[in-house]
This record gives C-alpha cells, sequence and structure tokens, in this order.
DNA sequence: GTGAAAGCGCTAACAG
DNA sequence: CTGTTAGCGCTTTCAC
C-alpha cells in the first residue's frame, strides 16, 4: 500500500488530498492540511522521489561534470554548486571526468543520457561536439562554467583579459624580461584556458614592443608542475627572468617554492604574478588575478534554475561572465 | 505510451520480454534478445531509471557525506569513490556537510531519509547519535571511512599507531625536544582524529619518559593553519624544538613554510613529520606517514557493494582498517 | 475544496 | 522461453 494512502487513511481524506496538502500544490483547506500533516508526522511519512518523479518528470537533482576535483578552483566550485543547489532543494551528483575514454563515453552513453536529472553542468570540461549533442538532446537545461559550449549559457572569467592584465601589470612595474608558464596546449583537459591565457600574454607584450619568442614555458597546471618548471627556469642565473607570469596561482607558488629553494628572493629579485585567487597567496606573497569560483559557481545554478523555472526567460540563454578583478595580495617589485 | 513498449512492439514481442533483453534478468533465446536489442538501438530506446527503481527499490545510486572537499585527503577520497562506483554501475550524489546546523538536519531529514540511495558512505564525518540512527532506519548499508560508527562498516587506518610511529621515529632520530602541532580538540568536523594522533603522540613521549606538557599545540587542519603555528612557535629561536610531529601533511608543510621564511633550514635544523602521503610531501623535503585514501575508499565501495550482493556475508560487518605504512619521502636528521 | 480514477515506465509473478 | 497481469507510490485531470 502506498505511504501516501496510510496518511490519508489517517486523516481520513484521498489520497489526492493528501497529496496536494504535503507538496502544497493545489488548493487545501487550512484545517485540512493541518491534518493531513499532522498524520504524515505520526507514521513518520517520507514521500518517495522516485514515484513522485515518475509522474512530474522531476527529479530535483542535478548532474554536475568536472575533471578534477582535488585542485582548488575545481574544488571550490563544487562547494559552492552543492550549497547553492541544496538550498534550493536539489542534490548533485557527480561525475569526474576522465580524458576521452570508454569509462567517459560510459558516463555520457549510460548515466548522463538516461533522464536521471533536472540539468546538468558541466565544470571547465572541453566537451566534444557528440557529448555536447548527446546533453541538448536530453532537453534539460545545460550550464558551463569555464568556457563556452555552444548552445548553452556558459559563467566565465574573461581569461584572454585576465592574463593581459596580469602581464601588463608587471610591465608596468618596469619589467621587460618576463616569462610566461602555463598549460600545456596539447593537454585537453583544461578547455581553452590554456590558449587564452597565453594569448593574453602574448598580446600584451606584443602591445609593449616585446619579443615574445621562448617566452613561453609549458608545465603542469599544478604546485609540483610550477616547481618542476620553476627548478629548470631559474636554475641558470644568468638567464633567470625577473618576472614571471603563471598561469595558475597553483603554478606560481611552485614557482616561487622553487625559487627559495635556489635562494632567490621573492618578490625582490623575482616578481611572480598568478590568476586564481588561491588560499595560498598571501603566505607566499603572491600577486594574483581572483577567479572568483564561488560567484561563478552561484551564477551557473540560478542561471540553471531560471531555466527550469516555469517561466523560463529566454534572455538568461547568452554568455554571461564573471567579473574580473586585479587583486592586489601583495607587493610586486620592479626590476634591480 | 511507455518507452519499452514502443520497443516491444517494434521488435514484435511483450513489454516483458523486452524488459527481460534488454536487462539480462531471465530466460530470453538469443534471436529475440538480438531482435529487441536492435530495435532498442534503432530507436534510441533509454530506460528510465525511475521507473525500473519505483519497482525493483534500488536506485544505482549511493549517498556519500563529506565534511570537506578541498583538503587533499577527502578530495583524494572522493575521486577514488566516485571511480569504484561508477565502474559498478553506480553514480555518487554528494552532499558536503556542514557543521551541526539546520542546513545539515535539512540534509539529513529531507535528502538522504527518502529511499534515494543502495547506501550511503560517510567519510570522516562525526555522526550524532540521531543521525547514525536515521541512516541505520534506512535499511541500507552505511559505510564509514576515517572512523568508527556504531554499527557500521568502517575503514579506518590506526590513528594512535601512526601518531605514535611518526613521534617514536623522531625519538629513534635522537630528538627530545618534540612538539605536536594538531588539531583543535573542540573541532567537531574532524572525528576523533584529532584526539587519536594527540594520544599516540603522549604514548610515544611518555613511553621514551619525555614530559608532555605544553608540547601540543592546536591550529586550523591546513597549510595556512600550520603556517601561523609554525610562525608563532619558531619565532623564539630559544624556545624552538628541534623537531615537530604535524597531525597531517598540509599542517606539516605550513610549518616548513613558515620556518624557511624565519631562515631555519629543514630538515637540518628542524625535523618534520607528518601524516597523509601528501604529493607535496616530496617538494618540501617532508617525512610522511600514508593514510592512503584511494585504498580505503575503494575498500569502502567494496564493502558496501558486498552488503549489497544477494549473497551478502554477514562476516564483512566488521571494523576493517586500511594498512598503515612509515613512508620515508625524505630525511629527517638528528638535532644538532 | 475534495474524491475517484487514470496513469507515469518499468519489472515480477505466474501461467502457458 | 514468452505473454499476461499486476502493481511500485505518487500526482493529476476531472467531476462533484
Amino acid at each position: 500500500m502506498s505511504a501516501i494512502a496510510d496518511v490519508a487513511r489517517l486523516a481520513g481524506v484521498a489520497k489526492a488530498t493528501a497529496s496536494r496538502a504535503l507538496s502544497g500544490r493545489g488548493y487545501v483547506s487550512e484545517e485540512t492540511r493541518r491534518r493531513v500533516v499532522e498524520a504524515a508526522a505520526r507514521i513518520g511519512y517520507v514521500a518517495s522521489p522516485n514515484a513522485a518523479s515518475l509522474v512530474t518528470g522531476r527529479t530535483q537533482s542535478v548532474g554536475v561534470i568536472i575533471p578534477f576535483i582535488s585542485r582548488w578552483f575545481f574544488a571550490e566550485v563544487l562547494e559552492s554548486l552543492e550549497q547553492a543547489l541544496l538550498a534550493q532543494g536539489y542534490d548533485m551528483t557527480l561525475y569526474n571526468l576522465p580524458a576521452v575514454s570508454d569509462e567517459r563515453e560510459r558516463i555520457f552513453d549510460f548515466f548522463l543520457a538516461r533522464k536521471r536529472f533536472d540539468g546538468v553542468i558541466s565544470v571547465g570540461v572541453e566537451l566534444t561536439d557528440a557529448e555536447v549533442d548527446l546533453l541538448h538532446r536530453l532537453g534539460r537545461p545545460l550550464v558551463g562554467i569555464g568556457g563556452d559550449i555552444p548552445g548553452a549559457r556558459t559563467i566565465a572569467i574573461d581569461d584572454v583579459g585576465a592574463a593581459r592584465l596580469a602581464t601588463e601589470h608587471l610591465l608596468s612595474l618596469g619589467h621587460t624580461d618576463i616569462r610566461h608558464i602555463g598549460g600545456d596546449q596539447a593537454d585537453q583537459m583544461d578547455f581553452a584556458v590554456h590558449t587564452q591565457r597565453l594569448t593574453g600574454f602574448n598580446r600584451a607584450m606584443q602591445a609593449a614592443g616585446l619579443p615574445i619568442d621562448g617566452c613561453f614555458t609549458p608545465c603542469a597546471f599544478t604546485i609540483p608542475g610550477g616547481y618542476e618548471a620553476g627548478l629548470a627556469l631559474f636554475g641558470d642565473p644568468r638567464r633567470r627572468p625577473t618576472a614571471v607570469f603563471a598561469a595558475s596561482d597553483e603554478i606560481a607558488i611552485g614557482l616561487i617554492i622553487a625559487a627559495r629553494d635556489l635562494g632567490i628572493q621573492v618578490p625582490s629579485e623575482l616578481s611572480v604574478i598568478g590568476i586564481d585567487g588561491h588560499p595560498y597567496a598571501e603566505m607566499f606573497r603572491l600577486t594574483t588575478i581572483e577567479q572568483h569560483p564561488r560567484n561563478q559557481a552561484r551564477m551557473a545554478v540560478e542561471s540553471l534554475l531560471a531555466a527550469l523555472a516555469p517561466d523560463a526567460d529566454p534572455a538568461m540563454l547568452g554568455l554571461r561572465r564573471a567579473p574580473t578583478n586585479l587583486v592586489m595580495r601583495s607587493s610586486t617589485s620592479a626590476p634591480r
């Protein structure tokens, strides 16, 4: 016997009335509602979301696909997504997407293809055309964070602009020997971020009339990645730059640790600027440009839920961008 | 019309047969199965997990509750859980549990209480009795990682033993002025971990006939937390210890950064040992005891799924512990 | 404002 | 091996 039937019987009403009273949809007299709620409480009634979904088509659940969990930016996004979603009564099913592979295909074909979610949020994943297609075919809102997805709302910072700003900051301090350490272009995982930040760097350098040849060094997008790159780059004092723009704070922090290991004073002998707003920035006296992961997450949820609302505003289908602020977390300095 | 009915009609069989052919349960002739599968493929049939769950009672989904996402250990556990679960056809719904609060209560009463999950995995959360009760009342397997949950399978390292081992390592190098920097006992979030690691430290010290008064300093369980503690602890050269056992690698790394900022050589002037197996350990020449988050996660999933299997082995209901290895990631040294 | 009835899409008996 | 029959627990018309 369906559980709600028990509640109904106990309250002396029909199943339909109990349903209305409990879900808040439809007209129920105050007196009846009270009786139903009380009856439900008495027998500890909990609705079956499955049964409800089967008829309403809504699952109150959203799928999130993300390529990393342990990198600061992604973890931060995840935390905020979960919080924002939960506050609206949605829960979050997480798919940690590997590089294109059988496993990945399975996530799309087996898990995402089913009508399990009211919407999908894709965080910093470079999706293939087929994947985007499949997601659209679900007929449910799709929102991206960290890069464009054809036909979907997207939240992102202006990566080219942020990189340019960072580089210009170093230029304005008088530096001319500046390097960019960033992600490998061949690394599929991190959206166009790598390319865009390199582009911003190149533009700023060229606008200042400086050469860009040999200024870029790729490395893994992590603290150890930056550390390795730093050991290699700063090893020879005669070829050491006076300033570095790192494509992420994690790389920047790795560079600083390496510099210190080599006895180089930061920031007096070497200026480093990064992008992210990483919480370790202060400890390392790192100048950084905030990427506001929490804001981006909140905006994504807001945008997704707006699309889910009965009176969805088609205007929200455009591209939205989170603000990009140059935040001087600590001192960079002029070259000596 | 139910989608599977379309498939059935197209294949010229009954719905039940189509169901059997597609789900693999029950007898179907090879010929029939082929026709059904083909028909399904032709119209792009995807089963509705909701409808299936409604009748089978299984959701192929597990709930995971966890207090942090951005700390290394937790992120690592999460990644492994997701991977192991996915491989078995389960997806993972994530609840980032805040300290006891209305939000937290809502997670239990509203989200977890519904029969949405085939099982629940609790990672490093100190659950209240009421919460444990609610989880048990679901009648579904519950597995814990990182600390005991009454009546549930639990995977954890031996925290007291690991702490003791770490301290003994420092003692064996000849150190006698050793401090323990760990989590605040009042911090509810981190299970009994704080207390247990402090206990292990105290036991080792006492066994060596050393005093423990004033040897413990609490701090936040993060790199910045360790950094702050380090600045305070190492500021006065006359009161500086020769070795520190940090309750986590993150604290240890913070301590090392602080020490370096103060011009102290690590490890020659100060030995630091931590627990975790953090990937930054090598960069910081940190000695650490591995906590194997990935192993623990895999064991948790294994244990959960075993309980879900039709022939569940009641013997698995016991407490299991992951191996604790003392790994010398790099050099610690004797006091000078 | 409330009740009766008709499903949502699927699987599990049970015959055949 | 396959078809028929009953629901799983809920929401939603549509009358009253």
